[in-house]
DNA sequence: CATGCCCCCTGCACGC
DNA sequence: TGCGTGCAGGGGGCAT
């Protein structure tokens, strides 16, 4: 599933494509997708022209004319493929067809139907359900080694279902919160406050968590984000290859860190795959 | 409040 | 060509 980077990487894709565009006619083939889509999407949509495209974590937040905002959530398996015509047959998935001026052709695709979309007055925005208990964004400057170590103090979870709880930090999922772990050199396993330091120490754990999340971030976003079998970009494939990771995906691979001879370990932390490396994280 | 579990859905890789 | 199992990047609801 998408998450940060990827996100970031369709939301400028779309705005390359979409920005200051029209949206001449809107059609919902299947209105259920993670919950239903808000009554009457398409004709709320149709006539409307695109004036902003931004991102709040996983999150597209689509500015239309008119003070509207639909809200897009990817889920795990959600896509935006465009075509600069109409390509005919929809395709099996693509539950959201849209038509733009001049001829662009926009399909919404999501095989899982984990994805979720709304449409609300911009005004009430930020205290969308969704929205409103997200953590602050990673990439922000707000968010750094103090806000981390308030927002995971006295946390008795693991260190990674701290960080893939939006509330603490929003955006990271799965795959990019194994990488980051293996990179800042802890262990996925540790409970969350442990890793809040003394105050006035130089390099405290939490330093380095938001060191090398904002590293990561920023390498896949510049990549293009990451690509999975079930994630494609909006420009159909071009600039989208597999990624490498240091760890997710490489259960009894050898760690790549130099002189270290153990191998990659996967577990299971709240159900889900948790890659990384029992010497290097500690 | 905090935490953990379960579920939504479909497709694919794997072993038999 | 089959079948059953486990797994997949998210997040919300619910029980404890």
């Amino acid at each position: 599933m998408p998450e940060l980077p990827e996100v970031e990487t369709v939301r400028a894709g779309l705005e390359r494509h979409l920005l200051g565009r029209r949206i001449v006619k809107a059609q919902v083939r299947r209105p259920d997708l993670r919950g239903p889509l808000p009554p009457r999407m398409a004709e709320d949509l149709t006539g409307r022209k695109i004036v902003a495209l931004e991102r709040r974590a996983k999150y597209l937040v689509i500015r239309l004319e008119g003070e509207l905002v639909w809200l897009v959530h990817l889920g795990m398996t959600g896509r935006f493929t465009l075509s600069p015509t109409d390509p005919g047959d929809p395709g099996k998935h693509d539950h959201v067809l849209l038509w733009m001026d001049g001829g662009g052709h926009v399909a919404f695709n999501d095989v899982r139907r984990f994805g979720s979309m709304d449409l609300v007055a911009a005004q009430t925005l930020a205290s969308h359900k969704s929205l409103r208990d997200l953590g602050p964004e990673p990439l922000s400057e707000e968010w750094c080694s103090q806000s981390l170590a308030i927002a995971l103090e006295g946390k008795r979870t693991s260190l990674k279902s701290a960080l893939l709880d939006q509330r603490v930090v929003a955006g990271l999922g799965n795959i990019y919160v194994c990488e980051i772990l293996n990179r800042a050199g802890l262990s996925p396993r540790r409970s969350a406050h442990t890793i809040v330091g003394k105050e006035g120490r130089s390099t405290t754990r939490t330093a380095r968590v938001v060191a090398q999340t904002r590293a990561v971030l920023k390498e896949a976003i510049a990549a293009g984000g990451s690509t999975l079998k079930d994630f494609a970009g909006v420009e159909g494939d071009l600039g989208y290859f597999p990624h490498s990771f240091a760890v997710y995906g490489r259960e009894g691979a050898p760690c790549r860190a130099a002189h270290c001879e153990a191998l990659i370990e996967r577990i299971v932390q709240s159900g889900r795959s948790t890659f990384f490396c029992p010497s290097c994280q500690r």
